[in-house]
RNA sequence: GCGCCUGUAGCUCAGAGGAUAGAGCACCGGAUUCCUAAUCCGGGUGCCGCAGGUUCGAUUCCUGCCAGGCGCACCA
């Protein structure tokens, strides 16, 4: 498509006293395929010109008239707009040529050129279970992470665990008080969860627990054995079950840099806030003033000399900045912080730093209930291992209804299970909140994930049956492709590069995701109306190409929003 | 009270200023001697929350209002 593009930019550029930029810019795809594959716009040459736009559309056309290009065959006015008619032979042996020279690479590019790019996502709070609510920030920011990798940037995955801060006095008071030994040691994630919820429920009861867990924080900051041993042992405990978590999705990071990394460097942040002379003491504690700039002040030392949230992120920014020479730093949270995010990027500015420009919040919606939203500390919550186990379940109960002969369900089920979940965090604008639904959590019908992974699946599906060789190049195969259907699919595979790139520049995974749904749609059409194995020698042999370089997009798209595509389901 | 986000078909959502606003689900009907029917084909629905404004042109941008969600110094 970008070859099209430049093409007709060109092409039209010649004609006008407009800059091929320019034309680029207004290039546009027609609503309605039958009208064109790309339409030129007439309407703002309308008043330099003094004529109205369909005249200067015919006008075009008319200089046009009989010529060609390399990709499109004519351009006829239609309205206001002069559209351009891909020629299909042409387009057909560019674009499947290109998947089949690229291979496992198309879709890739090097517009990073090798620079940095850390990104924070999933990072649980430590001795909180893994909710639904957290597999936002784990499946949006691995798909990120992904695509900017496959766009020649280096992603770095950074986890900023949340483990420091006041609920860890909780949690070593709670296990002070009401704490098993055995029952930590068997499941130590779920039994902290308990003691967590149950401090709440004693501490409405009785407030001076509060207190309580605010003084183990502080021993905690202190470095008080006692308190840095409990910390340590729930941490190191909790740890070990989101790493099974995380391989169950296939995800890892480059960095597990938690909150607490960042203790060292503290000090040497709060100096620089009033070296800078930004930080003052207000009541006690040490605020930055950032009423010029309509925003709340932001806490750097609470009264009692303990550190906040927002004071351990200032350090972690700027450490990040240090150590990885970022072009952009991305932090993949949910958008209750989108305040948090803009008082940091704006103290980070006021400390100086001309690189909080290059900080970016990647904001998204809550999980919430039908009734009202989530709440660990109430512990309504959901667990993404239910949810998971229930996907894969459901998975596998399809396959033994619809596929009985297969002789991996376990694995397919898997592929399924868990990409139905992925998916479905995945396709939707991330902003948007989503009500937490059993039904369509375990949904595999419509626009989903099994969808795009069924029709990869009958593709492999043909190709095994194919005649070894028949995947060979041949310029002569690829003229017989000239049903629609064929035409339609190559323009469809055409975007391919053009998606990934619009996910990576809006931090949209859903993008591509919606992509690949339009990509299966056109293979099931294709598949229903062209037979390939029973096609005569030459059609075959071009309908094979194509299926094949239909299977590379559909592998090299998912893959980039981390599902697997499976090869029999 | 102030700020941010969201508002499109019965439901869930696409639509990043342009031609008659599109999918999935749900509902009804059809397709399997043929490469996996987890598929495909057909059937209809919209004051694009409301009111102004900018523009040749607004679902899209701006302002106000309404509704829902989320935030707003000692949590993260």
């Amino acid at each position: 498509m970008q070859k099209l593009k430049e093409e007709v930019g060109q092409t039209i550029a010649s004609l006008i006293s407009l800059e091929e930029e320019e034309v680029f810019l207004l290039l546009e795809v027609p609503p309605d395929p039958s009208l064109g594959d790309l339409a030129f716009p007439c309407y703002t040459l309308a008043r330099e010109l003094k004529k109205p736009p369909p005249a200067i559309a015919v006008e075009l056309g008319e200089k046009l008239a009989g010529q060609r290009g390399n990709l499109w065959e004519k351009a006829v006015p239609t309205g206001p707009y002069l559209n351009f008619h891909i020629d299909p032979q042409a387009y057909n042996r560019e674009i499947i040529s290109q998947v089949w020279k690229e291979g496992e690479d198309y879709g890739k590019s090097n517009l990073g050129g090798g620079q940095n790019v850390p990104i924070d996502y999933s990072s649980p709070n430590i001795a909180k279970p893994f909710g639904v609510g957290h597999i936002r920030s784990t499946v949006i920011g691995h798909a990120l992470y992904l695509i900017f990798r496959a766009l020649g940037y280096n992603s770095i995955g950074i986890n900023h665990l949340g483990d420091w801060g006041t609920q860890f006095g909780k949690l070593i008071v709670a296990f002070k008080h009401w704490g098993e030994e055995s029952k930590l040691k068997e499941k130590p994630v779920d039994y902290l969860y308990q003691l967590y919820v149950q401090f709440h429920q004693e501490a409405e009861k009785d407030p001076s627990l509060d207190d309580e867990a605010r003084s183990w924080f502080r021993k905690l900051e202190a470095g008080e054995e006692e308190a840095v041993a409990y910390w340590n042992r729930f941490r190191e405990l909790s740890l070990e079950t989101y790493e099974s978590i995380y391989s169950m999705l296939g995800i890892q990071f480059e960095y597990y840099h938690g909150e607490s990394h960042y203790n060292q460097m503290l000090e040497r942040v709060i100096d620089l806030a009033r070296e800078k002379g930004i930080a003052r003491e207000s009541e006690g504690a040490l605020i930055v003033d950032l009423e010029a700039y309509d925003l709340p002040p932001v806490m750097l030392r609470k009264q009692d000399g303990a550190t906040l949230y927002i004071t351990r992120d200032l350090a972690a920014a700027i450490y990040r900045r240090e150590r990885f020479n970022f072009a952009k730093s991305l932090y993949v949270v949910g958008a209750e912080q989108t305040l948090h995010f803009q008082q940091l990027f704006k103290v980070l500015e006021l400390m100086g730093y001309k690189w909080a420009n290059d900080c970016v919040h990647v904001p998204f919606g809550m999980i919430r209930f039908k009734e009202g939203r989530m709440s660990t500390r109430a512990g309504k919550i959901i667990l993404l291992e239910e949810v998971l186990q229930k996907s894969i379940e459901m998975a596998r109960d399809i396959i033994e209804e619809k596929n009985p002969d297969l002789e991996d369900k376990e694995s397919a089920a898997e592929a399924v299970g868990i990409g139905a979940i992925r998916f479905g965090d995945l396709s939707n604008d991330r902003i948007k909140n989503v009500e937490f639904d059993w039904d369509k959590v375990l949904d595999f019908s419509g626009e989903t994930a099994a969808y795009i992974q069924y029709a990869h699946a009958r593709i492999c599906s043909i190709i095994r049956k194919a005649e070894p060789g028949y995947l060979e190049w041949d310029e002569k195969a690829i003229s017989s492709l000239t049903r629609e259907e064929e035409v339609t699919l190559v323009k469809t595979l055409a975007l391919l590069p053009e998606k990934v790139i619009a996910s990576a520049e809006s931090y949209k995974p859903s993008i591509l995701a919606r992509y690949l749904v339009d990509v299966a749609r056109e293979f099931n059409r294709f598949y229903h109306n062209c037979p390939v194995l029973s096609s005569e020698a030459e059609i075959q042999h071009g309908r094979l190409l194509l299926i094949d370089a239909t299977r590379q997009v559909i592998a090299n798209g998912l893959g980039l929003l981390g599902i697997i595509a499976p090869e029999k389901m």
